[in-house]
DNA sequence: ACGATGTCGTCAACACTGTTGACAACGGCG
DNA sequence: CGCCGTTGTCAACAGTGTTGACGACATCGT
């Protein structure tokens, strides 16, 4: 039992192996000290606590958000591209959603994907308090996206194909005289991806968002 | 100490009064069983597990949503307030929005926003497929909505508006040449209640989901 | 070169969580 | 009355995050 030496870096590695491989929840200190090796104490001689551990992973994670983001003068694309990434960050660790309101000690990375959307909204033509108002509402889009398909996210696809159709399912089989166009809607629920059904739903907030003089 | 009698109800009641005061995580089996003058284990004579006493509330907090809706055959107002009140009931109970994804049993309030959400879409001359795509959009930008603003719910008004003013005073401090957009928009963000903010965006969403010919 | 200093992994322990099984008091039924 | 199922009580278990004392190690100043 060799002792090995940790660090920051090393720590928040193996913290998203476990996250990736056994989902968050079943993140454990315990099992993070066994899966680097030492005990599991010596993690809190690099972090205060597990919530600055789930810090750090998330700014490692929302830190690859906006790097090489498409340089266009072409907005749309830009701000598509940087949701799709900021929503597969959130959907790794689940409560990375409600750590983002943990007050002013933000983390860099939020400024930068902060940053990025209000530029590309005032690339769009908006005024500074229509671009503020258009960052909270595909932040909010974005977050709630993830939040749905967290549960989902960690099954395989032949899994969660499963899973879709059973939901279609139990939607068709209700009373049609009761829900008649949850009924008539089943087959069409819960169609495609859920980043299919993201993508679709961002297009029409930013179809509202930027009008098309 | 007199042996007082439990019922599901007023478990559910209890519950959903100390989540009110004290916050969702703080919810702890020991603290509902002193609130409810009983052996914390008491409870579970009436639900498996915590997890089914949560789908209780939500069911509960759900059920809540849907009732006296405004009739008329104006669809927009209707889907405007089920979606302030369905984000409202979430704001109660932040796990709530993951617990969405639990999987075919299904709480019957559930399917009664489905049906509204639906039928109301349906109303504003969107085909089926159209409203199924319309409903998840909107379902998204509720859930996220409701998750980024749960931190915060459980602040007075006063808490919550100076930590608005601090987030401000946070981004207003940035360096203005890394961050050029977000010290310029410093002032416009977070502006106005979360409400607010959730109702413009929910919104130009439906401006983008449902084309005014 | 050597002792002091501070970093960092180890170990035992604490307070807390959800949950279970044995026990007993209670009320309704035959 | 006597039985029995329901339901509150109690002790206990496994598991969680976290802390403080301990000791080995590397680094640094003289």
């Amino acid at each position: 039992m060799s002792r090995a030496t940790l660090s920051r870096d090393a720590i928040v590695d193996t913290t998203i192996r476990l996250i990736r491989e056994h989902g968050a929840d079943a993140l454990t200190m315990r099992g993070l000290g066994q899966a680097l090796g030492t005990d599991p104490t010596a993690v809190y001689r690099h972090f205060r606590d597990k919530a600055e551990l789930l810090r750090a992973v998330s700014e490692r994670l929302l830190g690859t958000v906006t790097i090489g983001l498409p340089d266009g003068h072409e907005w749309r694309p830009a701000v598509v591209e940087l949701c799709r990434r900021l929503r597969r960050a959130l959907l790794e660790q689940p409560r990375l959603a409600t750590a983002l309101q943990f007050g002013p000690p933000l983390q860099p990375s939020e400024f930068a994907i902060t940053e990025e959307l209000l530029r590309r909204f005032c690339a769009a033509g908006l005024d500074i308090g229509a671009a503020a108002l258009a960052y909270h509402s595909v932040i909010e889009l974005t977050v709630g996206s993830a939040a749905i398909d967290a549960a989902m996210h960690s099954m395989s696809d032949r899994e969660r194909s499963q899973q879709y159709t059973r939901w279609r399912s139990v939607y068709a089989a209700l009373d049609p005289a009761e829900y008649p166009e949850t009924v008539a809607a089943s087959a069409a629920m819960y169609r495609g991806t859920a980043e299919d059904r993201f993508v679709h739903a961002l297009g029409r907030l930013l179809d509202g968002l930027v009008p098309t003089r």
